[in-house]
DNA sequence: ACCTCAATTCATCATATGATGAATTGAATT
DNA sequence: AATTCAATTCATCATATGATGAATTGAGGT
C-alpha cells in the first residue's frame, strides 16, 4: 500500500504507477483532438440527424431541409462543418449538391451507439 | 405524386419516395436525443482524456487531475455529466472517489473512432 | 473535538456554437 | 443575357459550455 507519504496532490495523489502506466497507453494528442473534433459534430441533434439520413441514401441540401424541418442555411452549415473533417462528401447535379456519408466508419459509429442507447 | 410541379422547395424539393424511406429508417427522437448527447460527452477534448485515461483503468479524481494537467474542479465537474449520462461510476475509498467506465460500448466507441482517426 | 484534505458545488467569466435572414454565387433554362 | 432557384456565405444574436477560484461537504487522522 504505497500511499503518499509526503503525497502533495499538487502533484499526484495516489498511485504514480498507475498513472504512469495509463499515461502510457493515452492516444496521441492528434488523435484525440481529431476524435474529439469527430465526437463534437455528431454531438448536435440536428447535425447527427443529417448524417443519419445521409447513412441510408444520398439526399440533397433542400431534401435534408424539408424532411429535418429546419431552414437551408442551417443545413447548409452542418454540412460544411461535416465536410471539413471529410465525414461526407458531395456531387453536384445540376443546381442540386447531393451529400452522401464519405465514410463506412461513420455509420459504423452511429450504430454502435444506437446499440449502447438502446441497451442501457 | 410528383410534387414537383410548381415545385416549391418549401415543401420538398427533388424525390418525395426516397425522403420518404429515409425518413421511415430514421432512429426515434429519443434515440437521436441521446445518441447527440453521448456524443457531444465524448466531444470535449478534455473530458475524451477522462474517458480514455478511465478506458485503461480506475482513477481518482486527483490523479486524473494530475495526469491531465487541469484542475479538479474541472476533472469533477466533467466526472458528473459523465455520471449524468452513466458513462462512468465511481466507488468511495475513504476520502478519495475512485471513477471507471461503467459501460463496454463506450470503450468500443472510442476505438472505432480511433480505427476511424487512424485511417483517414 | 479539531484539523486536514479530496471531492463537490457554486458563481462568474470568456468563448464557442447553432439558428436565422439577407446577400451572393453558380448552374440551367428561356 | 436575363431569369430562376438551389446552395453557400456572411453578419448577427441568443444560448450553451468549459475553466477557474471560493466556499462547502464529508471522511479520516491526530
Amino acid at each position: 500500500m504505497a500511499k503518499s507519504k509526503e503525497g502533495m496532490c499538487e502533484i499526484l495523489c495516489v498511485n504514480t504507477k498507475a498513472v504512469k502506466e495509463i499515461s502510457a497507453r493515452m492516444a496521441s494528442e492528434d488523435a484525440i483532438s481529431v476524435m474529439a473534433e469527430t465526437f463534437a459534430l455528431l454531438g448536435d441533434p440536428t447535425r447527427l440527424r443529417v448524417v443519419q439520413a445521409l447513412s441510408h441514401g444520398e439526399l440533397c441540401v433542400c431534401d435534408l431541409a424539408a424532411m429535418l424541418g429546419v431552414g437551408r442555411t442551417a443545413v447548409s452549415n452542418h454540412l460544411r462543418l461535416l465536410r471539413g473533417m471529410r465525414l461526407v462528401s458531395y456531387r453536384r447535379e445540376g443546381k442540386l449538391a447531393y451529400y452522401s456519408l464519405a465514410d463506412e466508419h461513420i455509420a459504423t459509429l452511429l450504430n454502435k451507439c444506437l446499440e449502447h442507447v438502446e441497451e442501457r
